[in-house]
DNA sequence: CTGAAAGCGCTTACAG
DNA sequence: CTGAAAGCGCTTACAG
């Protein structure tokens, strides 16, 4: 085993004090260039690392960035959405040599907030990302006043304290409706997440405001983002009478839950209802027929939300401006509104 | 911002010493079970948590362990496989207290070994996990000299010096070769992942041995574990000529391509070829036709492998005994062999 | 430019 | 059972 080399070592080694070295390893004027450049070159080969303890002991960042999943676990392993989002936080991060230390606790709520609480108070991390906020989410005054730093991801609330990273959700609930109303469809229907999520209410409203603008009518079911309850419900919605002629699902797994749902009832994709979803991934490319969905870029989206905590961190808010606009990915799911 | 209270605040607020508030903390002798009940209420109170880095950097451990996942991000947001292990891991480290640090670095050879040594260096994990063995895997000296805690999971080498936690590869062969024969298969394919992977030559060699006692034919051919290379392969396979009359996937999304490629080349699935995946997931279900596949138990399997490290770091070696066998869903990508 | 010293918040022998 | 003290490996004013 390598034995651990400190800075007492290297200080010893060379004839200086401790010191010096810090100052020489940290860029901090103080040592003489020469000085220092012995000191890196003998840190270099002794494989000196500094002890992450020892750095937050004494006043450093952690250099770790705190993430808690509250999603089913079963969901996380269908959606590829998450896995993609992490791919891009992970990208960022390691640019900044930054590490993530990930929770995945279930989707109970509150079942996180005691999490923020232990990585406050152990200072474990320098900041933490919030998915999936809610209308009065109790995590936002929780980090205010435990003091972590903290960026909001997915939604923006209006008047929020903490900084906010949305997607262009305005240009995504433009691009579905323009795309459904140029088919023909007047009567569409949305398929949305659990209520209590605030990016779903947002698209809601956008959806619901495109819509009208096209002269187009909206109707929504609350879905759970899985594809079992979303064909029971489109199913019921089917046979219940005359209805949307498009649907519009919140996420790939349920929009496949539409599509079946349609097949089970006998009703012909794209030639008696068409069905959009709001999430691009293999599973949408895969249906049958393929589903029509918008790429949202995910992994842009998950480097955007680490690039703004670690602006926070650093005290030089970003707010992670500028989403790349999503492309609708059309495919054989959407046609022409049924007569 | 919440004040951070330290053990000296707890230890002055009582009339106490700081070593005694320690051992009252610690569930440590040398406190009277007064003086220790005093103190857990003051702490509750004032909502005291350990320092995690001044713990550390007296010699306790980190309570985090390390894992790096070195897949293309794409993969790893098509197959659902790996955030499910992940969401054993999780499951199981919490129980334990522990945390995950996760790192992705893409799949280029090699890009892990720096962050192992940095960790090591850094003391920042108390050991860390492996997966997708290769044959004379680096990393596996490395650790070693860097004496950093490490276990194996999805694949043993014979005489490996480290505790390695495998799925019933024995079984799952077994399984999947015996329904083919059953249904009058003589000549089967085997897509394989990556040769350099040590669980796919494991798997090579139990499909073949298994085959080979039930008089069948095997064949091989080696994908990438992407959809279109596999997709292109099998075409190519199925235009070449007479051939295997069923296809083994070593996950899903190859089995995924495999049914495409048939479809292109119209060959019914299952009616002139059929195809199985070696892994379970809602692609699957959703194919076209559904595809027959193990259910491997990927939560189990992740839960098992932190199991494993956790004991391995407790100086108490467990070995991960005790796979719960695969299951074995039959879809309608199976059939009888066509004459 | 360089060194001696204090301090970060714990743990742990070592005395009383 | 309890307290004074040293130490973990760094950083950072503060003197020289």
């Amino acid at each position: 085993m390598a034995e651990r080399v400190t800075i007492g070592d290297l200080a010893q080694r060379l004839g200086l004090s401790k010191a010096s070295v810090s100052y020489a390893l940290n860029g901090q004027p103080g040592v003489s260039e020469q000085t220092r450049a012995r000191v890196l070159a003998l840190a270099r080969e002794l494989q000196w690392y500094p002890s992450s303890s020892a750095r937050t002991l004494s006043g450093a960042r952690t250099g770790i960035v705190g993430l808690v999943l509250s999603r089913d676990p079963d969901l996380l392993g269908t959606e590829p959405y998450y896995m993609l989002v992490l791919s891009g936080i992970e990208a960022e991060l390691i640019d900044a040599e930054y590490g993530l230390l990930l929770r995945m606790v279930g989707s109970e709520p509150g079942r996180d907030l005691p999490v923020y609480e232990r990585w406050a108070g152990e200072r474990r991390v320098d900041g933490v990302m919030l998915f999936d906020q809610r209308r009065d989410d109790p995590r936002i005054p929780l980090l205010r006043h435990l003091g972590l730093p903290a960026v909001l991801n997915g939604a923006a609330e209006p008047g929020s304290v903490l900084p906010t990273v949305v997607p262009d959700e305005h240009g995504d609930a433009r691009q579905v409706v323009e795309l459904l109303h140029g088919l023909g469809h007047r009567w569409i229907g949305h398929l949305t997440g659990p209520s209590g999520l605030l990016h779903e209410e947002r698209r809601e409203l956008l959806v619901r405001a495109a819509a009208a603008r096209a002269g187009m009518a909206v109707e929504s079911i609350e879905g759970d983002y899985t594809m079992g309850t979303a064909e029971r419900l489109i199913g019921e919605r089917l046979r219940h009478g005359p209805g949307p002629t498009a649907w519009v699902a919140s996420n790939d797994v349920m929009a496949l839950g539409a599509v079946r749902a349609a097949a089970r009832e006998g009703v012909d994709v794209p030639g008696r209802l068409s069905v959009v979803s709001w999430d691009d991934s293999l599973l949408c490319e895969i249906g049958a027929p393929p589903i029509t969905a918008l790429d949202r870029h995910p992994r842009d989206f998950g480097r955007r939300c680490a690039r703004a905590l670690l602006a926070e961190i650093a005290g030089t808010p970003d707010d992670g401006t500028g989403a790349r606009a999503s492309e609708l990915r059309v495919r054989s799911s959407t046609g022409p509104a049924a007569p």
